[in-house]
DNA sequence: GACAACATACATTCATGAATGTATAATGCG
DNA sequence: CGCATTATACATTCATGAATGTATGTTGTC
């Protein structure tokens, strides 16, 4: 019965990836742990001797698999353009069409971005959204740099901007998971060049 | 225990509400019926009398309370502006606005936002998604409308805009609805002002 | 007194978690 | 280096509780 070490991580992925499947097709409280264990193709005990309980698994997925997808979207903010906000642009489009080309990147995302943290979840809301506002913060002092080097309106608030930009990013990825509304391929650059250049009106004065 | 007609429906509304509120703190997956009948003030032979079962009653809720929301948003749509971009605008904002003020809105919105249609509830997810696209659809009549009134630039693609709005107006009222990083009061405003100002930058040529 | 509007009681299902069993890999010791 | 020992990586079994749905009891109203 005793495996090799590697075999031993083999069937922590193998239970993890199922977990994802399973999480993302039919939501965490639709999940049994069986359900998770079939797919992987072991049983309970393996679960059990690999993690405490459901709750930990979804901890876990996202500990090793949205953390580094955030970590890497962020890691490329920090590169320094001579033009912040194309550099933005292009960034989102790529991300787009990136997620549009990994189905498991497409169920991570679902996972996390339908997720209430109630239950068993509960004790995961504060941590999970600490790491978002995080990520937010920097979003924001990106904008903040793009002003100190003129190449976005000064008279813009950065926060503002942070929060636009984030709920736009977050409904589309939730319409794109959920639905069939939003075809990445064809969608993804003209709905960011539309967010871009605004719904604006021809004549908005009275 | 047989009651006036009255308070049978008073019985119904009651427990309906109880619905709303639990499923709203606790989800829909984490609520037991046993949950609603206490909060309802009654037992689970109550609920069972007035819904077969606990999926009926999330229908009877979308049927009840989110879809004449929707209705009243759209029908607002209906009326002729002269400068509908601006309309549009002031909507959102009093939309939100109100939202900020009613408490049971709220409640409505975070249940159907983030409730994913999964397990005892992927019956419902065909009929919902319909009469949202029929949402949509009025959206992008209106856009195209405005166009034609000559009210909204002519090279902007309806589609797109619909998108791009509903997109960024999902984000931003499930953000609302979970988490405390929006304050309505201050931010309404300036979030949809952005959103139709759109995130320009000063110089976009490389 | 018949039936509507519930309350109560019960049977069934199902997921969890813990306890136990077991075969094998790793390790220490002579 | 061979072997006994021990820890590991699971599988299997079992006890428990919770939620569901149903069946039946009760009471008031028309």
């Amino acid at each position: 019965m005793r495996k090799t070490k590697e075999d031993t991580q083999k069937t922590r992925q193998d239970i993890l990836q199922a977990a994802v499947e399973n999480f993302s097709a039919k939501g965490f409280f639709n999940t049994s742990l069986n359900d998770i264990a079939k797919t992987a193709g072991v049983t309970r005990g393996a679960v059990y001797w690999h993690f405490d309980n459901k709750a930990e698994i979804f901890d876990a997925l996202h500990a090793d698999l949205h953390e580094p997808f955030i970590e890497h979207v962020l890691a490329d903010l920090e590169t320094d353009s001579p033009h912040p906000i194309l550099q933005l642009r292009d960034l989102m489009s790529q991300l787009l069409l990136e997620l549009a080309e990994n189905p498991t990147k497409q169920q991570v995302m679902r996972l996390f971005l339908n997720c209430d943290y109630s239950g068993v979840l509960a004790p995961f809301k504060a941590r999970h959204k600490a790491s978002k506002e995080e990520s937010l913060a920097l979003f924001q002092a990106y904008f903040k740099r793009a002003q100190d080097k003129d190449k976005l309106s000064s008279d813009a608030d950065p926060e503002i901007l942070t929060l636009t930009f984030h709920c736009f990013l977050k409904g589309l990825l939730i319409e794109y998971v959920n639905t069939d509304l939003i075809d990445l391929k064809a969608h993804a650059k003209p709905l960011i060049n539309q967010l871009f250049e605004g719904l604006k009106a021809i004549h908005d004065q009275p």
